[in-house]
DNA sequence: GACATTGATAGCTATCAGCTATTGTACCGC
DNA sequence: GCGGTACAATAGCTGATAGCTATCAATGTC
């Protein structure tokens, strides 16, 4: 039994009349009576009751042609089904992301794919430490959107660098630094500073202690914190001070100011990162929808 | 698209290797390559991700495959359930009956009948007179059980009497004739008698006054009741006596009694209908438990 | 009774599903 | 590096069959 069968018996059991039905479905008549005989043939009972002169559908035939409707229908559907896949329409979509994505860059992303793709099934993973993100970006994660992940090979992964960011200072509105409009680095040599850990490679922490090195500063550590919210909390119960990524600015604790840095300063860069083998089309919509947003990121 | 096409689809994607799928679909390697091909042209957009030495599925392949399960699984589907209402295993069966056959042989035929096709969905449908029951043996019904259906065309329906039915006498305990073991008909001609609506060609009352020209009697009938039911409860309301099919005694109700009757009688028929067209196999296969109930009715 | 309309049959043809043989790559063991 | 093996794709052939035209046989209709 073929497709061709029941679309067919679909056209006879509709028009009830064999002619009718062969011009209905583009073939000569003598044509369709073989295919519906074929067909009664291999099921091994009679799907309609033929009088010269009328056609008329058995139970069996009713029964059927209620089954071959939804069958056709059904296979329509696959068939549109994986081509909203292919361009991406529907599917699903795990993105990969670390906290100091979460308030700005995150959402307005969101907003516009989700605006075309509003099939897409999204789901969102923190990677909080290099050990779960190099396993997550192997398997789980289609997509990720986080800062210097230069412990990713570059022979699995594509990378794409989407915005530049400069560093702010998040400081206690009651500290004496407050006062200055803007800030610059040297003076943070001897202040308690609050730290995401420190693992190289990762995060903002990696472009945060090369700041360091750069002006030859040992920073004094006050306080680590687990990820980029807990950064700016600690600075806000006035455990000490932090450089964070600017976009981290939309945080607006209370007791909590940010200010510019004064003089040169290396930024921190968001990444777009995705496995080099991904063949998803949710992936490849995604990327696109990215790049319009942060039009001019640069790739590699 | 045919179904073979997902056939061959399903067994690529289950064995992610076309020699191997290939064997399992007893076609040649080449051949299922082909197919594949074709259908993604067909489909517009690729399924598999093939390199010299493996295949695997996309995201489109994926979906695709679940899809193509589900329709060959219901495309088997539909099979069955045809096969199943061919060989009346399943479908729909509308019995139509008069009251006189409920008490007694109704129950017998359905439970012997459910227990073989238990999947046909049974519709009872009382018939009541002769304007009703003409046009839903015509239309609804798909058998009947009554007596004396003489009305209905022997052009368009079969008969099948399946059971003679002795007459007896429905009479209050207190009436005197109670007193004998068996009554003559004679006697009863001065009784008041409590009758269905007499309509020629309709019911045990074209029998029962065969019975009374037979012996010449001229019945004074005190009351008309509508519905076997209707007759014996009016018995033991004491409004009458009356002559009904010997299966009605198994309604017993308080202050009612049962006696045969005396000298020869003619007897009600319950007769077994359909409409001579019906190819319906839930007909076909009620008809053959009817016959194995009640052994040696006679056909016309 | 001529004519139109129905579904089935007969016989031809062209398409294409499936075949065998072969090619072109990748990977493996030595 | 080099035969050996495993894989998918290609090339070219063949047979089955979907679909064709012409016709028949039966049944209404005017």
């Amino acid at each position: 039994m073929e497709l061709r069968h029941l679309r067919y018996f679909v056209a006879v059991a509709e028009e009830l009349n064999f002619a009718r039905a062969a011009r209905r479905v583009h073939i000569a008549q003598p044509s369709l009576t073989k295919q519906i005989q074929q067909l009664e043939h291999e099921l091994g009972f009679p799907l309609l009751y033929r009088t010269k002169k009328k056609v008329e559908l058995l139970d069996t035939g009713h029964a059927f042609f209620e089954e071959a409707l939804r069958l056709l229908r059904q296979a329509e559907n696959a068939i549109q089904s994986a081509h909203r896949i292919h361009t991406g329409e529907s599917g699903r979509l795990v993105i990969g992301f670390s906290q100091s994505a979460a308030p700005e860059v995150l959402p307005r992303i969101l907003r516009r794919y989700h605006a075309l793709y509003p099939k897409v099934v999204v789901d969102l993973l923190e990677i909080v430490s290099i050990q779960s993100g190099e396993s997550l970006m192997e398997s789980a994660v289609s997509v990720a959107l986080v800062r210097s992940p230069t412990f990713l090979s570059r022979e699995l992964f594509c990378f794409e660098t989407i915005q530049r960011e400069r560093f702010v200072l998040a400081l206690p509105d009651s500290h004496p630094l407050a006062k200055q409009k803007s800030v610059r680095i040297k003076t943070l040599a001897s202040e308690p500073l609050i730290v995401p850990p420190l693992q190289p490679g990762w995060g903002y922490a990696d472009s945060l202690f090369q700041i360091f090195r750069d002006y030859q500063i040992v920073p004094s550590i006050a306080q680590e914190a687990l990820g980029a919210l807990a950064v700016v909390t600690l600075v806000a119960a006035g455990f000490g001070i932090a450089l964070v990524p600017a976009s981290l600015g939309h945080f607006s604790l209370p007791g909590v100011i940010y200010r510019p840095i004064k003089g040169p300063c290396r930024t921190s860069d968001l990444t777009l990162v995705w496995r080099r083998d991904s063949r998803a089309s949710t992936v490849r919509a995604f990327l696109e929808v990215v790049r319009e947003e942060y039009k001019g990121g640069s790739r590699s």
